[in-house]
DNA sequence: TGTATTATGATTGCATATGATCGAAATTGA
DNA sequence: TCAATTTCGATCATATGCAATCATAATACA
C-alpha cells in the first residue's frame, strides 16, 4: 500500500463518515498507526482534511450525524494482515470478465482492495462492498434485493425472489466464524439466511478463513466440508487442521504473508 | 514491446485504476523497473499522469470524489433551489412509519436531507439515496435486485422478479425529464424501466417536477396524467399548466422556494 | 556490413517511508 | 486533584523505492 491510495482511502473515509479514528484508518489501509498519523499530518497541512485528537474529520463537516460512526471495523484488527492477504491470494484466482459471487463479511470485504485493479462481474450482499467497488473500481456490481441490515451491513430479503438466482457464478467467496470436522460455522443467523440463499449458485465454494478459525466452533451449521471446494487460509495453519482438509477433499490454499505486513506477529506468539 | 507500446498500457492502465505501482506496470508490460520509471518520468513530464511515489496515478483526480458527486454535481445546479424545496414537500407529506417508494433521479435525491429527520421504510432503486439514507438516518433501506448503472446510479434488473413486487408503499415518488398533456416524458430509456417496475406499487403516484418541466418534451412516455395523484412544483408554474394538471383530476402541490434559496433566480431572469 | 545512436536492464549507493518503542501530554473518571 | 488510560511526538532500525552508472542489446544510418 501506498502514500497515494492510504490518502485517497483516507480522504473517502473521512468524506463518508463525520469522524475516523485512527485504528479505522490502520484497519482500512493496514498501515500502522505511525503512518496513519503522518499522513494525517500531511493533509492537514493541504487542508483536505481537519486534524483532531483521535483521527481526522472532514474540512466541511456534515450538518447531520450519521448513525454508524464505524460501520464495521470493530471485529477484526487482530489478524488483518492475514485476513489481506488470504483476500489477494482469493482475487487471484479470478480473471477478467469472471462472474463471482462475494458473501458479506469483514474477511471478504479486504477483498475490494485488489478487486479494484479487475474486471469482473460481482454479485454482493455486503453493501460496503457493493459501495467501494462502484466507487473504486470498474467491476460491474450486481445487488439482491432486501432491506439492508445496519449491524451486519448486508442486504436481505425475506422473500425467495430476490434476485440471487437469477445469478450464477464461477465461484463463491464466503468467510466465516469457525471451521472444523463438523463443517462451516456461522454465528450470526442473518449471515447464515444470507449465505444459504447464494450457496447453490456457483460452480466453487471458496472459503476464507484465516488460521484462527480452525478449532473455533459456533452455534450455526452452515454446511458440510465436502460442500467446499477451496479453503484460503494463511501459513499458520497447523497440521492437524490442514489434514482434516485434505481427508474431506478440500482444496487448500496458503497465503503468504509479506513480511512487511507481520510485525504485529510479535505482539502476538 | 515497444515504448509506444508501454506508453500507451501504461496510461491506460492508470486511467483504470486509482493507482498502479512500478512491479504492476512492469508485469503489465514485461519490462524492466528501471524502463517503467524512465516511462513514467517522461509521461510526467508530458502531463500525462502524476508520478507519485511507488507508482504512477491519474492527472484528473487529486482527490477521490464520489461517483455519485459528479454526475449529479452537473445537473444540481440549475433549479437547485426549487429542487430542494420540492423535495421538502414531498418528504412534509410522509409520517413516520410510512413506507414509500422513491425513485432515482436528481430530484428526488433531494429528498435525503429532509429525510434524514424521519424513520420510514424506504424503498428506492438509487444507490446514492439508499448510501446516503444509510448512513445519514435511521430510515429502514429496501433495495430491488439488480446491477448498478453508473451513469444513472440506479439498480436494475433484466429480470421481473426484482424484489419490487413484494413491496407495497402508500407513495411513490419520482422525477420526470418533461411533463405535458400527453403524460409524463422521461429521456433515458433505463430510467422508464426502473419507473414501470415500482409504478403500480404505490397508491398514489407523486412527481416532483419543478416549473421547467412542464412543456419539456422528451421522447418516451412513461404514463398519461390520469395515473398521477400528486405533482409538486414549484410557485414558477404558468396558470396554463395548472389548469391542464387541474383538468386531469392532478393534486397539485406547489411549494414555497426560501427567499434566502432564490438568488440563482437573478441571473435566470 | 560496420558504426553510431538509442533503448534497455542490472547494480550500486542514496534518499525516503515505514513501523516499533518509549516518554510526554492530553483526556477521562473518580 | 490524582491516577489510569489513551493519544501523540520523537527517535531509530529497517525496508522500500529511486537515481545514477555502466554494460548490453536493439535499431538506425551510412
Amino acid at each position: 500500500m501506498h502514500e497515494s491510495e492510504r490518502h485517497r482511502i483516507i480522504l473517502s473515509a473521512v468524506q463518508e463518515r463525520p469522524v475516523v479514528t485512527v485504528p479505522d484508518l490502520c484497519q482500512l489501509t493496514g498501515a500502522s498507526e505511525a503512518t496513519i498519523r503522518r499522513d494525517i499530518a500531511q493533509l492537514h497541512m493541504q487542508k483536505k482534511l481537519r486534524r483532531v485528537r483521535g483521527g481526522a474529520e472532514a474540512i466541511a463537516p456534515p450538518s447531520f450525524v450519521g448513525i454508524n460512526a464505524r460501520p464495521f471495523a470493530l471485529q477484526e484488527g487482530i489478524h488483518a494482515a492475514e485476513k489481506r492477504a488470504i483476500a489477494k491470494a482469493a482475487v487471484d484466482l479470478c480473471d477478467d470478465g469472471d462472474a463471482i459471487i462475494v458473501n458479506g463479511g469483514t474477511t471478504t470485504f479486504q477483498m475490494v482492495h485488489p478487486l479494484t485493479a479487475k474486471r469482473l462481474q460481482v454479485f454482493t450482499n455486503s453493501f460496503p462492498i457493493a459501495e467501494h467497488l462502484l466507487k473504486h473500481s470498474r467491476n460491474t456490481v450486481l445487488l439482491p434485493a432486501g432491506a439492508i441490515y445496519r449491524e451486519q451491513n448486508i442486504i436481505l430479503s425475506p422473500f425467495d425472489a430476490d434476485g440471487s438466482s437469477h445469478f450464477y457464478a464461477r465461484r463463491m467467496f464466503m468467510g466465516c466464524r469457525g471451521i472444523g470436522p463438523l463443517g462451516l460455522m456461522e454465528g450470526d443467523p442473518l449471515l447464515v439466511q444470507a449465505e444459504q440463499k447464494l450457496i447453490g449458485q456457483a460452480d466453487e465454494l471458496v472459503v476464507l478463513a484465516d488460521s484462527s478459525k480452525f478449532g473455533q466452533r459456533s452455534s450455526l451449521l452452515l454446511c458440510p466440508l465436502a460442500r467446499i471446494h477451496t479453503v484460503i487460509t494463511d501459513d499458520r495453519i497447523d497440521d492437524r487442521a490442514a489434514a482434516m482438509l485434505e481427508a474431506a477433499d478440500v482444496q487448500l490454499i496458503v497465503a503468504e504473508v509479506p513480511a512487511a505486513d507481520r510485525k504485529t506477529r510479535a505482539q502476538e506468539d
